[in-house]
DNA sequence: GATTGGATAAATGGATACAAAAATATTTCG
DNA sequence: CGAAATATTTTTGTATCCATTTATCCAATC
């Protein structure tokens, strides 16, 4: 989460909302791997609850996709097929395409400089690992959506992204350091200052396109259908 | 659910399951107004279960932009602001636009038929009420992302539609029988017919944002913010 | 008379307990 | 020795129960 730690400082949530917060972070550092299945009662005992928060937890985090969940079967991490994750970028581009687009009317100098900023951060991240970078990545992306002032709209885009990080985990440690990732991110502060809100659109969903086969080529040879063969 | 009324052929699903679509189904047609509450207990009797299913169905539904749900202060129908709706509406144009770009290469004259026949049926509909209509619309729709044979992308734009189908059917009520929608349709078809995918996806793109002003303008007296006031 | 404080009632969140289903191990029979 | 059937174990799904929180109501005070 870029900029939305805020919702982390009410402390004392719900054990569903514990729960939930926990299994989304574990699932985003990687501690496991699609097609692992997730024991209730082991992570309620990890987090020192019963298996009822746990399983609700679940439910929405299968609505959000990050697992699984079949009757009477438990709860699998989910895992992307080479189609699906294309399809996730394919969405990824128009989403972020039109938040971008909405964002133009509240570009300034200054919002330029910080995304430079942000773009400096990433390229430093980018040299001691690929956690560092994904998250500056993460939040580079994310400043450009939130000043589209559209709430569900990030809200869609973040669960997309959660969706494909550890992908981009993988991607960015067999590839060392992405060279063009640089550039790309360049031209597209480039394009927001030119002003043009329909040729940013366009650079934001070329970009995003253009990283995807690269990803895939990397994620391929460990291609897992779904759950890997359905079990 | 236009075309994936498949997955209720499967009688025996988890009560879980069961008290989803039954909440679910309750809400699109509009049996609770934005801001009404959902008892646990109440819902749970009406299908012959006990509250933690209900508990669990309203975590899904939540997720789905459905239901909002805070701590230690139950369920209550989600509402959507003028902004929200809007702002739904944007989130549409590009997916359903995107849908109908990659679904291009798979429209055939045969397909073309099929959806000028899903357009008069949706035309004689408009005739006999909003329910029907808003099932007709959904259909044609539907049908055309499902071109696309992208599955999470079908899935986000039905997510979509569920979340605003409360509002079309109050729109539709209002103003009769909305003549422009027939034409708005037509020239989806059109514009589909031209073989051209970056045009198609601009005319679906258009088709959608214009619609929304009009709704906006129906909605806004029963204007609700999120939950009537925060009670 | 309005507002604040506290007591009571209701509803939610979570844990335990139990039933049903699936996975696993074991035995039996070919 | 292998396959099938059965018994056992494990795990999931649901109901009930209890604790905690929130809402309601009434009284006391300003």
């Amino acid at each position: 989460m870029p900029s939305s730690f805020s919702a982390e400082l009410r402390a004392s949530a719900t054990a569903e909302e514990e729960a939930y917060r926990h299994i989304q972070r574990a699932l985003r550092l990687g501690r496991y791997k699609p097609g692992d299945r997730l024991i209730p009662e082991d992570i309620a005992a990890e987090i020192g609850m019963s298996r009822m928060p746990v399983r609700e937890a679940f439910r929405r985090l299968a609505s959000d996709g990050l697992v699984v969940l079949r009757p009477n079967r438990g709860c699998i991490v989910a895992g992307l097929t080479v189609d699906e994750l294309y399809e996730t970028f394919e969405m990824r581009s128009v989403l972020e395409g039109l938040a971008v687009r909405l964002a133009m009317p509240r570009i300034d100098e200054d919002e330029l400089e910080e995304l430079e900023r942000l773009l400096e951060r990433m390229e430093r991240a980018g040299r001691s690992g690929s956690n560092d970078w994904v998250v500056r990545h993460q939040e580079f992306h994310g400043r450009i959506c939130a000043l589209s002032q559209r709430p569900k709209l990030m809200h869609q885009i973040a669960a997309l992204h959660a969706v494909i990080e550890p992908y981009m985990r993988i991607w960015f440690d067999y590839v060392e350091k992405p060279l063009s990732a640089r550039d790309e991110h360049a031209a597209l502060i480039a394009a927001l200052r030119s002003g043009d809100a329909r040729h940013a659109e366009q650079v934001m969903q070329d970009h995003i396109l253009d990283t995807a086969p690269i990803l895939v080529e990397f994620v391929t040879p460990s291609r897992r259908q779904t759950p890997a063969g359905e079990k």
